[in-house]
DNA sequence: TTAGGGTTACAG
DNA sequence: CTGTAACCCTAA
């Protein structure tokens, strides 16, 4: 009675969909074994996994056992209003690595509660305003939706620069509207999702960026590869996977395309993998 | 343990 | 009222 419904958070379906890429279907019970993907899917049963795994495998058309998933998380949850991540993605080239590890498996967004970000990308849509919102347009419609918001504005300037920043959002003069480029780009080629995430992270050190081939050549060349090394690498580039992850867990999320998912998923499992041989290497 | 069918709850 | 997603039950 008191539980309305365990909706699936994106960390969620990451997991599960990295855990399909990583043991294949129907291992529900393997995939809920691991140590990476079991963080996440802690609360979930295996009888869960399939039948979420069933809802988005759907195919379209009513051909297929059920109707087709769709992502739409629009769904007002209780009226609660906590806090949203401030921690968003900061990282491009972190210090502690266990902080990373949980950063990675929990990911951008917390627990329940609509996503702010998906507020404003819907504020924006909404509006149709081939100019931009402003951000008191924006403002306006949150509040329509949830009646009061406390810090609505420094929550939402914070998740208007991440946006921006992350070239999700495209700010002219004081106006912001959504970049179609991104999402038209990602759409037909998801790899170029894991490069949009390089000019991301920018003025790095080092613009090692992991296209979808490369990471297996990366985690090739880390099993010939000295501890330290190996070490260093995994932390580098579980940093730039877990800024991967949060993009394309946008992207997937509106462009609703099973390449971008599929690519996520990839990243994720990466980024499992090398946290994984971190954490050999580290702490022995 | 998994696949499949059926049921309940919620949002539009 | 309808569609969708989570939940539940049962047979291989």
């Amino acid at each position: 009675m008191g539980v309305p419904k365990q909706r699936w958070t994106s960390e969620e379906e990451a997991a599960l969909k990295a855990g399909v890429v990583k043991h294949g279907p129907g291992k529900w019970s393997t995939i809920l074994k691991d140590p990476e993907f079991e963080s996440v899917l802690r609360l979930r049963s295996n009888v869960d996994l399939k039948d979420k795994w069933r809802n988005m495998h759907s195919m379209p058309g009513g051909c297929g056992s059920r109707q087709r998933a769709r992502p739409t998380r629009s769904k007002a949850q209780p009226v609660f209003t906590a806090f949203k991540d401030e921690n968003d993605m900061q990282i491009c080239l972190p210090d502690s690595s266990t902080e990373l590890a949980e950063t990675l498996q929990y990911g951008s967004s917390k627990r329940p509660m609509p996503r702010l970000d998906t507020l404003i990308l819907k504020a924006i849509a909404n509006q149709k305003e081939s100019r931009g919102s402003s951000r008191a347009a924006i403002i306006e419609y949150i509040e329509e939706k949830h009646s009061a918001l406390p810090n609505l504005e420094k929550s939402l300037k914070a998740e208007l620069k991440t946006l921006t920043d992350s070239g999700k959002l495209v700010k002219v003069k004081h106006r912001y509207k959504i970049a179609q480029t991104l999402n038209s780009d990602v759409k037909k080629n998801p790899s170029l999702l894991v490069q949009e995430v390089k000019n991301e992270c920018g003025p790095m050190s080092a613009p090692k960026i992991l296209t979808k081939a490369e990471i297996d050549a990366e985690l090739e060349k880390m099993r010939g590869m000295t501890p330290q090394q190996a070490a260093a690498m995994a932390v580098k580039a579980v940093a730039e996977a877990e800024a991967a992850i949060a993009a394309a867990e946008r992207a997937a999320k509106e462009a609703e395309t099973a390449e971008a998912d599929a690519n996520l998923a990839k990243v994720f499992a990466a980024a499992a993998a090398m946290r994984a041989v971190k954490q050999t290497t580290l702490c022995t």
